[in-house]
DNA sequence: GAGTGGTCTAGACCACGCA
DNA sequence: GCGTGGTCTAGACCACTCT
């Protein structure tokens, strides 16, 4: 907690004050001046946290006002923010592992291009199915090249984070990614794990997830049920 | 021109540069502390350049080695980019008008909540299909309420931006912005225009564009034929 | 060790909103 | 006219990568 950087400290507790309510919708967030005063820190490092806090749609400035807090999202921000289960709202969000974690060969051709070291260690595979208020919303199929991942298939997945595992036990942290969307019909197995008829439209995500380790990536297959909760998204 | 920040100007020359391959997918960028002295800037607003930069997924930065210039995306960068037409390498994405512009009451229940003024108002309709390699690949209808917008049901523009026109007209940029995104089913309109089968899956955006007036949003719903090219974005 | 990006300070001037 | 956010300067120290 003590090495965390300002900005991203102040970033924390703002995004929780407004999550928890303690600014609602249209409120105006103490002034850039006063958060220097209260935090003991200067300008720069208040702005770059409240930059962080538009990015990501928890606040909207504008110039000679101050900061507004927005509408908080409805619907699933699995578009900018990092990690379904830390979508807000999302407490009743339960998962369930249905294959893995186990360690495969890559298939001739995955979804993005293949440095040599990641074709050569394999991937630990896991298929997970995240279900909110009882009803399945999400299937996806994990990717995690298997380098220097100690341990990794023997741990306990259920209604545990994925990215809570890779940051506590491998000092992992998503950084960010890329992601390719295609809307697509539902196939027999699809179908049954989201509980909707073959042939229904469903929101198909291949994400590519950029973590602190340097090369490191890992890829995500993501099927999302829409007509239960849309994927929202700021930009 | 002259009046723009010195931090956005270095952003859209090397944007400039990353696109027509003067920096190509590995390089490294030149230094920070380069970008200071040959462009006569301070590195913070360097860095704000960089930090956009990295945001729209056109570089990734490594410490102590430098600025990457990443893959450019493939497919339509809808999703994080403002406008459609600006996407990478889209100089054969044509526009074609199907109805509008023309000025209308808005409908009992709109997908967003709209103020009182909106309301009172009315907005510019306009539907337009957007047609690249001569697949029609967009189909977007667009609302932006009334409200200071002289002449502008009399303008044409067919291939031209919206964003441009509305910049150029009425000194209105887009800031951001927030979205849904589901996945449905073409009806028989929507087959129609984007040449699919009635019942084919469409991936579907609801957008509330955000722009430097205060409190003047706009409104898109857009239907993506993610067949012919996923849409892509980073995060 | 030299160079890189990551973080932070302590100021400054400006444009904008509001009373 | 005052306080707000928007932009910018001129430094500083640190962690990291490469050689």
């Amino acid at each position: 907690m003590a090495n965390t950087p300002r900005y991203k400290h102040l970033y924390e507790i703002l995004r929780k004050h407004i999550i928890d309510g303690v600014y609602k919708k249209g409120d105006l967030l103490p002034s850039e001046n006063e958060l220097c005063r209260v935090h003991r820190i200067t300008r720069p490092t208040v702005r770059h946290a409240l930059d962080s806090l538009v990015r990501d749609g928890f606040i909207k400035k504008q110039q000679g006002k101050g900061s507004i807090v927005s509408t908080l999202p409805q619907g699933i921000g699995i578009l900018s923010l990092k990690g379904t289960t830390t979508a807000i709202g999302l407490s009743n969000l339960k998962t369930k592992i249905l294959a893995g974690p186990e360690i495969r060969a890559w298939d001739q051709s995955f979804m993005f291009p293949l440095s040599d070291i990641e074709k050569e260690s394999g991937y630990v595979y896991m298929e997970r199915l995240r279900i909110l208020d009882g009803k399945p919303i999400f299937f996806d199929i994990n990717y995690l090249p298997n380098i220097n991942l100690p341990r990794f298939t023997a741990r306990s997945f259920e209604d545990r984070s994925l990215f809570d595992i890779l940051r506590k036990h491998y000092s992992i942290r998503v950084v960010g990614g890329e992601q390719r969307l295609k809307a697509i019909k539902a196939d027999e197995q699809i179908g049954r794990y989201l509980n909707v008829r073959k042939g229904s439209p469903i929101l198909h995500l291949e994400r590519k997830i950029a973590t602190n380790r340097v090369d490191y990536y890992f890829y995500s297959s993501v099927f999302c049920n829409t007509d239960i909760s849309a994927i929202y998204g700021t930009f």
